[in-house]
RNA sequence: AGGGGUGUAGCCAAGCGGUAAGGCAAGGGACUUUGACUCCCUCAUGCGUGGGUUCGAAUCCCGCCAUCCCUGCCA
């Protein structure tokens, strides 16, 4: 993965100081998604972080999952989110579950209450949030705040022990209701669901809060540096709070940093699964989604990911990154890696008359031009061919060297051609250009020497055969719509062009293979493909200003 | 309004008292059997703003402005 996969950034600074002064001996670190959905381009930024950082300094990163919603969360989305992390290119030294410390954290929350720093609170959601106070105006502490230690175990013991319903109590720390930080007035740190766990079933009906539960995971684990997003940082002292009154010989620092934005997407958890839930995309993994899984189905390599997360840089200032960088990472990844393939999107015939009518001959077309290693297909050439509509014009604009009355161009890897003539219906449509070719220019060679500036990429009419094209458009526009930004989904997010025309070879491609298609941009195999009639999703553009010039 | 953050080019982002790196985007040119790739060149007298300290300030100090987060028994 390299040494530098990350770029220099504040996160070295303070874990070099911490080193320096000893305050710290190593460097462990944690990715800890809720697996309550799946994991989107936004937490990609976080995964390389945690890895990256732990992968630099010769520490240990683990996974774990902070499990303590039960009502929300589902092994489905666990499975999916170790194989999203797997495909990004990162391996977790242990696999851990905020679920499996539940005794833990229950012995944590007893020791709380014996220092007097817990007690059990019987007032409603509704009184909690009238006696929190304002902005302003400091929070006034519960009636139930004063039960004296004896009192506090014994009803902390028979919340765990299912004597009350949902929602009749909840066990809070006692830490200052008048503090600027609402995180410290008295946070809850238990709360009663009578909910099945996914993984640990019927055993628990309380279950530990994340302001609780995540410090202490990461302490127990031997985190040493917690990295997490700007939204945490006024739950620092709150971390802070639990970690000191627990103690631990090395406790963690919380470190946190910009998460990252994406222009033109959406990567909120909520608006993509009302996208799922309503149909509007055909899954989590539909190619318009910046989910992992929806990148991947695009043919995104992860390595285009990781170095886009290193592009776009890891700094406190809140930021919305071009999706045009990604791009440039996809095309910088794929143009080095994806083979070439001859394929026609919107094909038209092109005719070579002087081309004996019965004859097929093979050509070897290199697979990409800067590594042969990667070998020549060979393709089919004869009498007729299809090319690229766009590669031929009646009336060329100026520095136009494609296909034209008069003009010669390279067949690419075949012959050069010139155009003669074309056949059009009633109705002015080109229906067929025809042409002459060269025999000394067999390869594309000119012998004599003369410039032929125009190549175009062709296919066999005869030995070719048909694909489906599916070219996803952006999903959302930038500007944020509000309640009805579904609204905003445009018309044209997903064109789907019937009839292309692809090489023989391509007719059994795998799925997730990504191609260039000569000039047309880069395309992945879909999982929808059928033998002898593949699904290619557009992956990106070959040019942003393709077309343009 | 109280607390906690952040403001450097269209978008990111280095910079840590010595005279504004780099990437993406954009524009111009060279090369090319992909108008791709590659390769050159251009792109902030300016660092949210007003003062102050200093020989010297994006960097230090004070004020102001803008913006993000915080009043879940979510994470």
């Amino acid at each position: 993965m390299g040494e530098n996969f990350l770029p220099a950034n504040f996160i070295h600074d303070f874990i070099d100081e911490d080193l320096a002064s000893g305050v710290k001996s190593h460097v462990q670190t944690r990715f800890p998604p809720e697996p309550n959905g799946y994991l989107h381009i936004g937490h990609a930024k976080a995964i390389c972080i945690d890895f990256g950082t732990a992968d630099k300094y010769d520490g240990v990163c683990n996974l774990r999952f902070d499990d303590t919603n039960p009502s929300k969360e589902d092994t489905e989305y666990a499975d999916a989110i170790k194989k999203d992390i797997e495909w990004l290119g990162f391996e977790w030294a242990n696999e851990y579950y905020a679920s499996d410390y539940f005794d833990f954290l229950y012995d944590c929350a007893i020791t709380l209450i014996k220092k007097g720093l817990a007690y059990v609170d019987d007032i409603t959601p509704t009184q909690m949030r009238e006696m929190r106070g304002t902005l302003t105006e400091p929070g006034r502490r519960s009636e139930f705040a004063d039960r004296g230690i004896d009192e506090n175990l014994d009803l902390f013991g028979r919340m765990r022990a299912g004597e009350f319903p949902d929602g009749a109590k909840v066990l809070r720390a006692k830490i200052d209701m008048a503090s600027p930080n609402f995180n410290m007035r008295d946070p809850v740190m238990y709360r009663i669901a009578h909910v099945d766990h996914h993984r640990t079933g019927s055993k628990w009906c309380i279950y530990p809060m994340y302001d609780f539960a995540h410090p202490l995971s990461d302490a127990r684990e031997g985190v040493t540096f917690s990295l997490c997003s700007l939204e945490f940082e006024n739950h620092r002292p709150l971390y802070n709070w639990f970690v000191d009154n627990i103690g631990f010989n090395e406790p963690p620092r919380q470190i946190e940093f910009a998460r990252l934005n994406l222009n033109y997407c959406v990567t909120s958890k909520r608006k993509c699964l009302e996208l799922v839930e309503r149909g509007i995309v055909s899954g989590w993994d539909d190619p318009r989604m910046v989910t992992l899984c929806g990148l991947r189905r695009r043919g995104c390599p992860p390595a285009a990911i990781r170095s886009f997360v290193a592009k776009a840089g890891i700094a406190k200032a809140y930021s919305i990154v071009d999706f045009s960088l990604l791009e440039s990472c996809m095309r910088d990844e794929l143009g080095d890696t994806a083979p070439r393939a001859m394929a026609v999107i919107d094909p038209i015939k092109l005719i070579i008359d002087n081309y004996e009518p019965d004859v097929i001959e093979t050509l070897n077309v290199e697979r990409h031009p800067d590594h042969p290693e990667m070998g020549e297909s060979a393709v089919s050439f004869g009498r007729e061919l299809y090319i690229e509509r766009g590669d031929f014009m009646k009336e060329p604009p100026k520095k136009y060297y494609r296909l034209y009355p008069g003009n010669e161009v390279r067949l690419k890897g075949a012959y050069c051609v010139t155009c003669t003539s074309y056949d059009e219906d009633e109705y002015g449509n080109i229906v067929a250009v025809h042409a002459v070719y060269d025999p000394e220019t067999r390869g594309g060679n000119t012998p004599d020497g003369r410039k032929v500036r125009g190549t175009i990429h062709w296919v066999s009419a005869r030995d070719s055969v048909e694909a489906e094209v599916r070219l996803y458009g952006r999903l959302f526009t930038e500007e944020d719509p509000g309640d009805d930004y579904l609204s905003c989904v445009a018309e044209d997010s997903l064109k789907i062009i019937k009839g292309c025309r692809i090489d023989k070879s391509l007719s059994d491609v795998s799925e997730g293979d990504v191609f260039q298609f000569m000039r047309q941009g880069y395309f992945c195999a879909d999982k929808d493909s059928r033998p002898g009639a593949p699904v290619f999703n557009l992956t990106v553009e070959l040019n942003s200003s393709y077309g343009k010039k």
